[in-house]
DNA sequence: GACTTCGTAAACAGTC
DNA sequence: GGACTGTTTACGAAGT
């Protein structure tokens, strides 16, 4: 293109022209440059620039679009009407995001009904057998209850199979959220652990098929499958229930979350009962009020063969869609990262660690890049519009980094994606100059440094050097936050943080933009810690480990999570900022690849304890080094 | 519509 | 002389 062949050209333009003065130079170069800038930004950015208008919903359309539930309709027939590829440009990866939970809700509520008029014929089979057998010995009995349990149980595996094809066809996957809450609950509520011996003893008729009907299915389970057969000791049973306390009443020791997408719940019901029904698997007997209800559990669902047996399967079942959930959770993950990438990026996932692993991110959370800018984003980087995903161009304004995100936080959760995903940043050159140079325990860098830092943080910083390079200087040289300090080996960089400050548009009150868009970065924030408590209490086993799931925790990680924004607007809570753990790049960006002066690049990665400038009379100016503890509260602007 | 901010291109000078 | 660094100007796009 333009770009890169003006780039090229550069240095071989004839030098007479360089000869014109500056002034005329301008006349003259400027047009060339305007034509030239115009042309070559033009290919550069349009594309850009189109996506930008192209159906690119505002944080703030999206949470109304989410609100609305209106476009319920569109989002349920684009995945059919478009290609993943299609879906991923036009839309972000927030609406993504919103597209999928819609559509699973909706997945979920057809599963629940298919599931219920299984469990009917099952149960009516089940009862129709249990008439004719009553003349029969128990044994008898028992075995066609089990054998009825399993034709159940593979009848429930089936549906998730079919369930989770919708899924895949669909773009769809299940979300912890959703599906843990319903799905997990019920053994939970149903099962006493310290039945489970009692449960599982002589089992693995019920388990072994419904494995390899699982796996005759196709599904990919053999991860699992250790998991979904060590049912004496299960990963997560609920804490010690006890079984016979149900007569009383009392539903305190079983999990009061029921199953909310088909019944509404009225205080001080029973889980197991809803809709003057009982709500037993297979049950459905109609009870006039809870006392009632209570009979029929105790006289129906007492402990006895049939009750355990389907607790067995109960069990067996949400074992399996644990498992699946897990499985489908690490899917979309890998989907997700996968749609932000370029197609002709074989590497950046390609390694052992993906985005499904903990390891992911710095804060471990298993989540495509997040950030207030693009609100209902769990799934997307900050101001990751369809725009800046894979074009080259400039994404302007990028809002995030004025208004909500910090960037500090904002690379801390985002790291790994930026260093693997051709994804420009939404932040604007200065802010990323300055953030790395604040990252530095000196808090000063050379330019070759900042270079450094921009390509082994980001992918997108590792093709057109001309030109972002360029764009950095221009930066460095061009505002005044930036200040140019002679050092012993050479000139180092360093952060005037009043100047930075100072250039900061300060009204954030004012503006009913602003204001939206902060509004749609808080709301994007309750969305997703709900969505990691979500995965907390999921069997996702890698999100519990502690800390987490601490909002604070992804700010922490970075030295001045307050920075971006300043004190006012600042989402975060500010426990951050009181010790806030200095960390080095290094040590939050493990498999470093630079493949400019990576020497260079660890040289300057002087150990922990700061020194404090290597000049500290001539190493940037004295104010820079109060300023971090000053920024939580200082209005400087 | 004016103004501001930002990204990009480019010219140019100084230094190594 | 070439590469790098730093400064400056200009322009277009987008937001305020």
């Amino acid at each position: 293109m333009m770009v890169e062949s003006a780039s090229e050209t550069i240095r071989s333009a004839p030098a007479g022209q360089n000869g014109v003065g500056s002034i005329s130079g301008q006349a003259d170069g400027g047009g060339g440059a305007g034509a030239a800038g115009a042309g070559g930004g033009g290919a550069g950015r349009d594309p850009a620039a189109g996506a930008d208008s192209n159906g690119e919903m505002s944080p703030a359309e999206l949470l109304h679009f989410q609100q609305q539930q209106v476009p319920v309709s569109v989002a349920m027939m684009s995945p059919q009407m478009l290609t993943p590829q299609q879906m991923q440009q036009i839309l972000s990866p927030p609406q993504l995001q919103a597209l999928l939970q819609q559509q699973q809700a909706l997945m979920l509520q057809q599963l629940q009904e298919y599931y219920k008029k299984q469990q009917e014929q099952l149960h009516l089979q089940l009862l129709t057998q249990q008439q004719a057998g009553k003349q029969q010995p128990k044994e008898a009995l028992g075995n066609k209850q089990l054998a009825f349990q399993q034709q159940l149980l593979q009848m429930q595996q089936l549906q998730q199979q079919h369930l989770l094809n919708l899924q895949r066809q669909g773009l769809v996957s299940l979300q912890p959220s959703q599906a843990s809450g319903p799905l997990q609950t019920l053994p939970q509520a149903a099962v006493c652990p310290t039945d489970l011996p009692q449960l599982w003893k002589g089992e693995g008729a019920p388990g072994q098929p419904a494995e390899d009907s699982v796996k005759q299915e196709g599904l990919d389970l053999t991860g699992s499958a250790t998991t979904a057969t060590s049912f004496a000791a299960p990963p997560k049973v609920s804490p010690p229930l006890s079984h016979h306390t149900l007569p009383n009443g009392q539903p305190t020791v079983l999990t009061p979350r029921r199953d909310s997408s088909s019944h509404e719940e009225t205080p001080g019901s029973h889980p197991l009962y809803g809709h003057g029904e009982c709500k037993w698997p297979g049950c459905e007997t109609l009870c006039e009020d809870l006392g009632q209800f209570i009979k029929h559990l105790n006289t129906e669902h007492a402990l006895d063969d049939r009750s355990t047996a389907q607790c067995r399967v109960q069990m067996q079942v949400v074992q399996q869609l644990e498992i699946q959930l897990a499985k489908e959770s690490e899917r979309l993950q890998a989907m997700m990262a996968h749609l932000h990438m370029r197609p002709s990026e074989p590497k950046p996932f390609s390694q052992p660690v993906t985005v499904s692993a903990a390891d992911s991110f710095p804060d471990g959370l298993v989540h495509p890049p997040t950030s207030a800018a693009a609100p209902v984003t769990p799934l997307r980087p900050p101001g990751l519009s369809s725009a800046s995903l894979h074009s080259g161009g400039p994404a302007r304004r990028r809002s995030s980094d004025k208004f909500c995100s910090p960037i500090s936080s904002e690379l801390a959760q985002n790291h790994e994606f930026y260093k693997n995903a051709d994804v420009r940043p939404p932040f604007t050159y200065a802010s990323l100059i300055r953030q790395a140079i604040l990252e530095t325990p000196d808090r000063q860098l050379t330019l070759n440094e900042i270079y450094n830092w921009f390509t082994r943080m980001f992918a997108y910083f590792r093709r057109n050097t001309a030109t972002w390079k360029n764009a950095v200087r221009h930066n460095l040289s061009l505002h005044k936050c930036f200040v140019r300090v002679e050092n012993v080996k050479g000139a180092v960089w360093t952060v005037d943080e009043r100047e930075y400050q100072k250039r900061r548009p300060p009204k954030m009150t004012g503006s009913p933009t602003l204001v939206k868009n902060m509004i749609s970065g808080l709301s994007y924030g309750a969305l997703n810690a709900s969505y990691q408590a979500a995965l907390a209490e999921s069997s996702f086993p890698l999100l519990n480990s502690p800390g987490m799931l601490n909002p604070g925790s992804a700010s922490s990680l970075l030295p001045l999570s307050h920075d971006e924004v300043g004190a006012p607007v600042e989402p975060l809570p500010s426990n951050g900022s009181s010790s806030p753990p200095r960390l080095s790049p290094s040590q939050y960006s493990h498999q470093v690849q630079v493949k400019e002066e990576p020497a260079e690049a660890e040289e300057d990665r002087r150990p922990g304890p700061p020194l404090g400038p290597p000049n500290p009379s001539t190493a940037g100016p004295p104010e820079d080094r109060d300023l971090e503890e000053e920024l939580p509260g200082e209005e400087l602007s």
